[in-house]
DNA sequence: GTGTAAATTTCGAGT
DNA sequence: ACTCGAAGTTTACAC
């Protein structure tokens, strides 16, 4: 890892053309080669970037100032990506070496939701009792699959922001579980969708196709399961 | 703008649970007291991060190590945001004047796609014309609403990569456009999915639905239009 | 490897 | 301020 503080201009040219007037910024150089342009403010994305695997060259410009020039392989169907840095006065260079990092622990994402739900359907409609998880359908898995109690099938889908396109998943499923007759005996497949927070758009979209919205109490779910003990 | 390269553990607590065991690791604290941990690999998005804006205090841990506690006004209907970091070690400690950004100048995206479609819409399918572009509906404004040889009514979606859930977007403008007798008095309203590269999950879903897919050459356009003093 | 969905997404435009 | 859609998205996961 390499850090500089320099004086700089930066040209990008691939997937787009973009660039950067001359500035003092941050130069990160990863040990894969990739390259992360920071500036002061902004939030953790960085001003442009090269994405690894690519390759630094040192080199110098007509006028005789630094330049490195950074090039990633094309991708295909892609015109080739490069990063242009001119450098007209350096304040900080230093190098250091990190090692390969452990990585990260995550908790508390859309698994964890579901796994919740899964233990706790009843939350959702009164009545309502787990089938199977990850239910398999042609297009892919339903969230839950549930019965409620007068032995109706119930699709959920569960998201932790519910947007309009969690919506249109979920319709997909249903479409295509009210073809099957094993599920369709007592009537249709109904659905619900549940959400810890659910946009204006899609619960009108959701409510226009039928589906119920469902707005899930994450800290709530947690407190039913006794859960404390899975943090850190 | 401070760099900091230091053996430490991360413990990050809001909108989920993560935690980084002890390795060596670089710290970036901007200006605005956000704070970005990387390591020496993976993409420009850090470990982990805590986005402005917040506020870094510097501590002591139970025995005697540095530990920065970097907090966010909790967000409404949010947990509060908390990164604590350990630090055992520090290796390097720099701080650097950076001054405001110009920011960055871009070109490329969808805005500029759909700029050259509008004003070259027979490369889509001939006899095409442009009606307007932007065509407003109750549910958001179409791409480009065009005419064809026959005086049919063309709504065209314009993505850079074309996947399922632009067909479904597609899809929705559709119904609501083939309600209206002005436009449809010729005939239905037709589809066209424009885009520089067309997944195939979504060309079977369009082609199912009548929607004709388009493979649109963007540097071919741009030849068309002989922009290319818009460059840098 | 390809394809799809999620993300502590971030970012920008429009209302 | 809020909402919605795009991103050089990146990342993780399933087939």
């Amino acid at each position: 890892m390499r850090l500089v503080v320099a004086r700089c201009q930066v040209d990008y040219a691939g997937r787009l053309t973009a660039h950067l007037p001359m500035a003092t910024r941050v130069l990160m150089i990863k040990a894969d080669g990739s390259v992360l342009v920071h500036s002061d403010g902004g939030s953790y994305k960085p001003l442009n970037w090269m994405s690894p695997p690519c390759t630094v060259r040192e080199g110098q410009s007509d006028d005789g100032r630094v330049e490195w020039t950074v090039t990633a392989k094309a991708a295909k169907g892609q015109t080739p990506d490069t990063l242009r840095i001119l450098i007209d006065e350096m304040f900080h260079d230093s190098s250091h070496n990190l090692g390969i990092d452990p990585g990260l622990q995550k908790d508390g994402v859309e698994k964890h939701l579901q796994e919740l739900l899964a233990e706790h359907p009843a939350t959702l409609a009164a009545g309502l009792t787990l089938v199977r998880r990850e239910f398999p359908t042609a297009i892919g898995p339903v969230d839950l699959m549930c019965r409620d109690g007068a032995g109706l099938s119930v699709a959920v889908e569960i998201k932790r922001r519910g947007e309009i396109d969690g919506v249109e998943q979920l319709t997909r499923y249903l479409d295509l579980l009210n073809r099957d007759p094993l599920l369709t005996g007592k009537g249709a497949v109904r659905g619900i969708f549940a959400a810890q927070e659910i946009k204006p758009q899609a619960r009108v979209l959701a409510e226009d196709r039928g589906i119920t919205c469902a707005v899930v109490d994450y800290d709530a779910l947690r407190g039913l399961d006794n859960v404390e003990d899975r943090l850190f």
